[in-house]
DNA sequence: CACGAGACCTGTTCGC
DNA sequence: TGCGAACAGGTCTCGT
C-alpha cells in the first residue's frame, strides 16, 4: 500500500481538486456501488450503503495510513492497504478493471477506490477515534520529539525493523519507508531497540522524519501500477536496489528477510554491532 | 510481549 | 516460448 507520503499526496489532491478534477469536500455522496462488498469492514455492505446516502462530506483527512473523511453524520474510513489508490472521475467514463467501489457524487462525479488485490477497506463510523485510537504517535506531529521516540524505543524488547512497522508504535511507515529511515539513521533493520544509544535513538528521530519528508517532497512514490504519485522511486538509497551502490559508501545492498518482509540495508554503513 | 506462519487477493517478473 | 514459482506497497489472527 501507499504509505504515509502517498496517502498524504492523495489527501492533498482530493481536498484540493486540480485542474481536471473537483474537490472532494462539499460534495454529496448520492449513492455507492460495491463491486467487491468485501471492500466494506463495517458495518454490513447494506447498511454502509443505505447510511452513506445523501451525506456531505467536510473534509478529508489523514491519520497514519487511514484517510478520514467526516461526512454529515458519521465517518468515513478508508485504508488503501497494499493496492489501493482513490481518483475522481466523471460518471460517464468506463469502470476500469479493478474500480471496485465507487461513490457516487451530486456533481456528476464519482470518487473511484481502484484496488486489484483487493485487500483495501472502507468503514462508516460513528466514532472514528475508536479505530484510529490504535495508532501510534503521527511521526511528523509536533509532539513526535527524539525523547518520545527514545522514550517509546526503551521500552521495547524486538528488532528496529518490524517495530517501525508496528502501526501502534508509530503511525504511517512501511517497508519502504523503514528501510530508506534506517539507512539515514545508519542503523542495521535487526538491532535490538532498546539497544540504542541516546545519539541513535536521535539519528533514527532524523531518519524517520527526514524519509518521510523526502516522500512528501516528490509527491510519494511510484511503482508499478500500485504506487502512484511522484517520482521518489528514483530517490530511494536502499529500497528495492540490492545489488547496487550504496548512496553513501558505493557498497552493494544487500537484501534479506526480516519478519518476511524483504528488507534492504547497506551491510558497511548500517552495521550489526555498533561500531 | 515478540515473532513466525498463514490468510486475504491479483498481477508481474523470474528462472528453468 | 511456456509455465510454475516467487514476489509485491499491509494488516489480522493464531500458535509458540
Amino acid at each position: 500500500m501507499p504509505e504515509l507520503p502517498e496517502v498524504e499526496t492523495i489527501r492533498l489532491a482530493l481536498r484540493q481538486g486540480s485542474a481536471e478534477a473537483p474537490a472532494l469536500p462539499g460534495q454529496r455522496i448520492e449513492r455507492v456501488r460495491l463491486g467487491w462488498p468485501r471492500h466494506v469492514a463495517a458495518p454490513s455492505p447494506a447498511t454502509f450503503r443505505k447510511r452513506i446516502r445523501g451525506q456531505v462530506v467536510q473534509d478529508v483527512q489523514r491519520r497514519g495510513k487511514y484517510l478520514v473523511l467526516p461526512l454529515t453524520r458519521d465517518t468515513l474510513l478508508i485504508h488503501l492497504m497494499m493496492s489501493g489508490d482513490l481518483g475522481m472521475l466523471r460518471a460517464g467514463q468506463p469502470l476500469r478493471p479493478h474500480d471496485h467501489t465507487v461513490f457516487r457524487l451530486g456533481s456528476g462525479w464519482e470518487l473511484r477506490f481502484n484496488d486489484p488485490r483487493k485487500f483495501g477497506k472502507v468503514m462508516l463510523v460513528e466514532r472514528p477515534e475508536l479505530i484510529l485510537a490504535n495508532l501510534g504517535p503521527e511521526p511528523l506531529s509536533e509532539g513526535f520529539t527524539r525523547p518520545v521516540l527514545a522514550e517509546r524505543l526503551a521500552g521495547r524488547a524486538g528488532r528496529l525493523k518490524p517495530l517501525l512497522m508496528d502501526q501502534s508504535f508509530l503511525a504511517g511507515l512501511g517497508n519502504i519507508y523503514a528501510d530508506e529511515a534506517l539507512h539515514r539513521a545508519r542503523l542495521h533493520p535487526l538491532r535490538r531497540s532498546a539497544d540504542l544509544r541516546p545519539g541513535e535513538a536521535a539519528a533514527l528521530w532524523r531518519g524517520i522524519r527526514g524519509a518521510l519528508r523526502s516522500g512528501l517532497r516528490h509527491n510519494g512514490a511510484s511503482i508499478d501500477w500500485v504506487y502512484r504519485g511522484g517520482d521518489f522511486q528514483n530517490h530511494f538509497r536502499v529500497y528495492g536496489r540490492t545489488g547496487e551502490p550504496c548512496p553513501v559508501c558505493g557498497s552493494p545492498i544487500q537484501r534479506i528477510l526480516v519478519g518476511q518482509r524483504g528488507t534492504h540495508f547497506c551491510p558497511v554503513c548500517q552495521p550489526q554491532r555498533p561500531a
